[in-house]
RNA sequence: GCUCCGGUAGUGUAGCCCGGCCAAUCAUACUGGCCUUUCAAGCCAGCGACUCGGGUUCGAAUCCCGGCCGGAGCACCA
């Protein structure tokens, strides 16, 4: 008998053992800042440890000081990032401080007979492993090995030349998985200034990982699915130390439809060329753009806890998130006019006044104040389509009557909202600014948009407010000119 | 070439392990209506899916086999 479950909201469970303490960890190479698809594996796996009560561990996996070279500055945007999150780390590892700790087993099982030092050229090793068969160097005996792999570390080889190799089945019908490569020689200096060119041998991904998630107590692992084989290979590595292997999830690729594929070295490529102000950047996928921009970390948790963990590769849209996000924001934005595109005009017969618009719809919070003389803004693609006779309400002031396109001219009809005819010959409702607003610029992920905003606007600072009928948008300056991220509509 | 994994509405997801309660959940998007001094929000309604073919079974989204489609690994990247 099956017995149905309620609809589960949130995460599935996780197969916790009797009396184990959840660990799980997010070990990202810090190679650039955090993007989304950084917060997918961080929002997950701190929301298990949240549910569980266990610890929650960043490790930074900075083991290519080459080709995917670690970023100085990205430790720190890790942390603070995740912070942002509401993922704090219990406790932060960083790989390139514990290479003596890899060293250690790696000698180990050169020890056991289960590791070797390869001299394979090119496509020499590919060539044996094809044809199911082992290299010269496989059979050589722990004594050589061991020399050898003490002239490596001793810098006595030039790179490429020597691979430490893990023993697995020569023969596993899975090419993947035979005697995969443990450590390499890479010459360049790391980074960091602590480590620097303390070492030449740096350990690959599966050997590394595979240390440390013991080292560290790992209980679980979520990862994606194209580390799937990881785990057949790092098993040996675990059998050979007598290890339990933590239990492992994976998850398909992520593909945002409004950023397409982007890879953290090409972002970093565009952002030096100068095609992006900088890591921030409205148009980035970074999560210090979705934070400038207004986007709170409480939305990215939802969105991504709403994913789950499936095998299956996800192509989405940032709608879901960005409506996640107006729940969040709708009842505390203040609006305010924003006109893009200004275009003068002139009303005639209308006193100078005093217009009072709310702040917000719904909300009591007060109204804003506007100075209106004879001349306001309106945005040009209000203007298109626009005859002379047409009737136009201005938002929270009064309604017009189109007298004259160039110049753009109007005359004052009626304060009463009566000639706002409800029903299907309702008039239209624009929004306007003041001659003497401020200039505001808006930058946004399709484009930048510049206009002319209500004075207040300056004290919302780093507020999100909503420019009415345009969107919701972050004040990021009000120095010079007003210049707001936008986030969404 | 070898190996592994996946395929539920436009998108994402629940259900699959343990077959019947599934004429399939929820969210988002879209459409229409109500409301409204924003093209926002809110409320109501609608739209829309089990990849295909066989098999097992009284009964299949769920189990089995095959096809098709998609993704991944076989790096001295992570």
């Amino acid at each position: 008998m099956s017995v149905k479950k309620e609809p589960d909201k949130g995460l599935k469970p996780l197969v916790v053992k009797e009396g184990e303490k959840v660990v799980m960890r997010f070990a990202p190479n810090p190679n650039g800042p955090p993007t989304l698809g950084s917060a997918r594996g961080i929002v997950i796996n701190s929301e298990y440890v949240k549910k569980y009560g266990g610890t929650f561990i960043i490790r930074f996996d900075d083991t290519d000081p080459q080709t995917k070279r670690p970023m100085l500055e990205a430790y720190d945007w890790y942390i603070e990032d995740c912070t942002w999150l509401g993922a704090a780390p219990d406790k932060v590892v960083i790989a390139s401080d514990r290479i003596q700790i890899y060293y250690d087993y790696a000698e180990k099982l050169i020890e056991m007979g289960q590791a070797y030092v390869c001299f394979c050229e090119g496509g020499d090793f590919k060539n044996y492993k094809d044809a199911k068969e082992a290299c010269p160097h496989r059979d050589e005996s722990v004594e050589v090995n061991l020399h050898h792999w003490k002239k490596m570390i001793a810098n006595e080889y030039e790179e490429k030349v020597a691979v430490l190799r893990i023993k697995t089945d020569i023969k596993h019908k899975d090419p993947a998985i035979r005697d995969f490569g443990a450590f390499r020689i890479v010459k360049m200096p790391h980074p960091r200034p602590e480590v620097g060119n303390k070492y030449v041998v740096w350990p690959l991904l599966d050997f590394e990982g595979a240390i440390e998630d013991h080292e560290l107590g790992m209980t679980h692992i979520i990862r994606g699915k194209d580390l799937m084989d990881s785990e057949t290979r790092q098993t040996y590595i675990y059998k050979y130390l007598g290890w339990d292997y933590p239990k492992t999830t994976h998850w398909g690729r992520i593909k945002i439809h409004e950023f397409g594929k982007f890879s953290t070295s090409g972002l970093r490529h565009a952002i030096e060329e100068g095609e992006y102000s900088g890591w921030d950047d409205p148009r980035l996928p970074t999560l210090r753009a979705m934070r400038r921009r207004g986007i709170k970390p409480e939305a990215i948790r939802k969105f991504m806890i709403e994913m789950g963990v499936g095998e299956t590769d996800v192509s989405i849209s940032l709608d879901t998130l960005y409506a996640e996000n107006r729940k969040l924001v709708d009842l505390t934005a203040n609006r305010y006019f924003f006109v893009w595109d200004p275009v003068e005009m002139e009303i005639q017969g209308a006193e100078p006044r005093t217009a009072t618009p709310p702040l917000h719809p719904t909300e009591d919070r007060g109204h804003r104040t506007i100075e209106v003389g004879t001349k306001m803004f309106i945005c040009k693609d209000d203007t298109e389509s626009l005859e002379v006779g047409d009737k136009l309400r201005l938002k929270d002031l009064y309604s017009i009557e189109i007298t004259s396109l160039t110049p753009l001219q109007a005359k004052h009809t009626s304060d009463s909202m009566d000639t706002v005819i409800k029903g299907e010959k309702r008039i239209r409702i624009i929004h306007w600014a003041p001659i003497d607003g401020a200039p505001v610029k808006v930058l946004a992920p399709h484009g930048e948009f510049n206009g002319i905003g209500e004075r207040q606007i300056a004290n919302e600072l780093d507020n999100l407010v909503q420019f009415e009928r345009f969107g919701f948008c972050r004040i990021d300056s009000v120095d010079h000119e007003i210049v707001a991220y936008f986030a969404h509509k």
